[in-house]
DNA sequence: CGGTCGATGATT
DNA sequence: ATCATCGACCGC
């Protein structure tokens, strides 16, 4: 199997760890296979200070993940319906994550993985992943390197969906492969995944 | 196209 | 009551 990237790579601030996730390989071993996708797209959140990150209201149950360990997964559930997945950045005790936001499908992927539910649906991530350790060498879900890339630019923008965030709400924590196709938002690939679904809907 | 809204359950 | 989302539906 790919090695894992180790745990020097997590234990760092989430605003480094997060552009350098762009073009590393999220691996999921399931039942019936390998599936993997390549980063193009992720938010950084900064902790206790960080008005938009779940870790500014403190330990909970929910949140104690964040402030444990770097290079394990907090997965939660949005909305009801959607599961997110993060990686716990920095120090022990900092509540830094970065969430995954969207994959170019690289083996394995048979739906959308752009945006973070349908990313998390795709490659078969829930809650029996919260704190998993993605630094173990016999985890089912970890991340690898994808050997050499030619150079990629890296844009910034707001993170989505956290406009009651107040001044953090503008801070520019979203990190995206600029070239990519697969980035959340992007009308190719939301008429791509329509025209996916359709497929998938018209099997009747 | 773009805006708007309902689903659905954990969290506070 | 709110929410780190998604997709359906509406009007143009």
């Amino acid at each position: 199997m790919m090695l894992a990237l180790p745990r020097s790579f997590y234990q760092r601030p989430a605003t480094d760890v997060a552009p350098d996730l762009l073009g590393k390989l999220l691996v999921r071993q399931t039942e019936l296979g390998l599936r993997i996708g390549r980063i193009v797209e992720v938010e950084a959140y900064l902790g206790r200070e960080d008005l938009a990150a779940h870790s500014s209201k403190g330990v909970t149950p929910r949140t104690q993940v964040m402030f444990g360990e770097a290079g394990h997964a907090y997965v939660y559930l949005i909305y009801g319906m959607h599961h997110c997945m993060n990686v716990v950045t920095g120090p022990a005790g900092s509540g830094s994550a970065v969430l995954l936001r969207a994959l170019e499908p690289v083996q394995g992927l048979a739906l959308a993985t752009n945006g973070p539910g349908r990313l998390t649906r795709a490659m078969e991530i829930d809650k029996q992943f919260y704190g998993a350790d993605l630094c173990r060498p016999d985890s089912t879900l970890y991340l690898a390197d994808d050997g050499p890339h030619p150079p990629a630019e890296i844009l910034t923008s707001p993170r989505i969906g956290v406009d009651y965030a107040g001044a953090w709400a503008a801070a520019p924590l979203r990190y995206y492969l600029a070239e990519s196709a697969w980035v959340s938002g992007r009308p190719a690939a939301r008429s791509r995944a329509r025209n996916r679904a359709d497929k998938t809907f018209s099997k009747n």
